[in-house]
DNA sequence: TATGCACGCTTGATAAATTTAGCAAAGCGG
DNA sequence: CCGCTTTGCTAAATTTATCAAGCGTGCATA
């Protein structure tokens, strides 16, 4: 129940707040699929601020916070997505990222696994 | 052409990527889905590790890299979810042995990988 | 051998996003 | 007035993500 009032009512607030970015910075729905090379279209982006969208994709925002230079960021945090975005605590450590959760086996059993991925390696070489 | 093949590469990278996090954690489709509090099913997972979704969305992404420990952003980026500004270049930090990543390996290797690295756990036991 | 169960996977349905096509009102020059 | 264009909008169609339920297999244990 609050969900969907909850979600509505954030859509609406973003809406508007679009709607007021478009018209402050001049530009006809037509203008705006235009700048975003039709990555967003002009029927839309008019659901979009009259509040019929309750989560537009990342990549809509994305397009639409370049053409009305407002952070990124910001757009995200009002459709309702996790706001303190990306780069926080996520430094430090080691390298976790790209890597495998090797870091439970022994020395030896580690050994052998990287062992055995180079000979698969060896076999295809697709870099 | 082009853009229905590089999101289905991607998809596919992404899927591959998040498998090797869920069995390097040495944890099961379900197990994920209860880690999520259901946030996530496990057949979606399934279909998601598999490559069939294009486009997850930030939320499932996010619970995601909770449970796996991983920096969102990351994951976001991976999805092709437009680069959170930042674009940290860490990349080539970890000269590490034991860091390497999976997702350039074909699915065959990939399998055998996965196996060869399920036997070396079996034989050492989940702490 | 049978039985149960955990696992990964596929299928079918549903809801939400996004596109396409097109309408009605308003503006404007002829 | 009259045609032409623009603008905002919406109904219908398409696409996509997501879930719930069920299937098949391997693996254990009785």
């Amino acid at each position: 129940m609050s969900e969907e009032e909850v979600a509505k009512e954030r859509a609406e607030a973003l809406g508007a707040y679009l709607k007021s970015q478009r018209l402050g910075a001049s530009l006809t729905l037509r203008d705006v699929e235009e700048a975003t090379e039709k990555s967003v279209s002009n029927a839309y982006l008019s659901q979009l601020e009259n509040g019929k969208i309750h989560k537009p994709s990342p990549n809509v925002l994305h397009a639409l916070s370049m053409v009305y230079q407002i952070p990124y960021a910001k757009l995200m945090e009002r459709a309702g997505y996790v706001s303190p975005a990306a780069t926080r605590k996520d430094s430090e450590k080691h390298g976790q990222a790209a890597t495998f959760a090797i870091e439970n086996l022994s020395k030896e059993e580690e050994s052998e696994l990287l062992k055995f991925l180079s000979y698969v390696r060896s076999k295809k070489g697709k870099p």
